[in-house]
DNA sequence: GCAATCCGGACCAAATCAGTACCCTTTAAG
DNA sequence: CTTAAAGGGTACTGATTTGGTCCGGATTGC
């Protein structure tokens, strides 16, 4: 199984939660009770992500976390990258020499750069508004990738 | 980074040096000799790809591994499967109750289907003959997924 | 000044993965 | 028939990664 990090799946659920709340900032203990996650791992996660300025972040008293742009305009690319790394399936990825153990045999370093390309270009397709609908139980897909015809729904 | 594990990687590996021999069935060791890779890790390799169906393999004196499939018939999200299991980015997928701990505060259970449908999509594009393509340099994606009009290369 | 909050990093335990080894079954050659 | 060559399967171990926690310091508002 391609492994998200579980850290990802949870920056997902905090930042829906700050959809669903008012504007104003949210402390990382609010959110961490609303979620249900511990307090120190929400905490972490907002780090990385205002780090990556998916967040705008307020120091002091009465500071906290805000999104920093509209939830149509992030994508789950983005929040992949915040907390996992730059989104690269394979360590024999473009710039990185001697990171493959056999490419001096190999003859196709760089070929899963085009497979790279297509993930990417997946998850940039979804967006955080797309994850936060309460629930769509009908395969519409109303702004999801261009829809291939998935040949079976059970690889 | 999203990984993916690396014996997926080996496993490209060692089906493109069967396309470049003859038709003729390959010895795991031969195959470990020419991709430079440990023979152990190879058997493995060919072990599991061969029980999902991807490699046809006759057992005794003469023994070997052939394809069972032409290279354009195999994409890669076939192989992925059959070394890392089902293509899942999260752990709450669709049919895993419990799965993932926060599932009851969650009220976005069963979205991560949309990325993992789109994810699938974008794998299934890319075959085995597009990964044994010497090299090219050109996005041209002669059949590769729809290429969202991609934001920028370094996300 | 004081308290609340974010910031950055270090740290540890658990899970996962890569790699190896062993023994059994199957098949063709001699 | 016997033997050797090859795949089939499983179990084990070390290394790596990950998830989660903690602490001292910096920043802001009251
Ligand atoms: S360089 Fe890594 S697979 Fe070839
Ligand atoms: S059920 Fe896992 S993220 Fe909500």
């Amino acid at each position: 199984m391609i492994r998200l990090s579980k850290l990802t799946d949870y920056a997902v659920v905090v930042m829906t939660a700050m959809i669903q709340g008012d504007g104003g900032p949210h402390t990382a203990i609010s959110l961490a009770e609303r979620t249900g996650l511990p307090a120190p791992t929400v905490s972490k996660i907002l780090k990385l992500l205002a780090r990556d300025g998916l967040m705008a972040s307020h120091r002091g008293a009465t500071g906290g976390y805000r999104l920093a742009r509209a939830p149509d305009a992030i994508n789950v690319a983005q929040i992949i990258a915040a907390i996992d790394g730059p989104i690269a399936l394979t360590d024999c990825v473009e710039g990185a020499p001697g990171a493959c153990g056999v490419e001096s045999l190999c003859p196709r370093r760089g070929n899963w750069d085009r497979v790279n390309r297509a993930v990417r270009g997946a998850l940039e397709g979804v967006s955080l508004a797309d994850m936060a609908r309460p629930s769509f139980p009908d395969p519409l897909l109303p702004k999801a990738a261009p829809a291939l015809p998935a040949t079976a729904d059970a690889i």
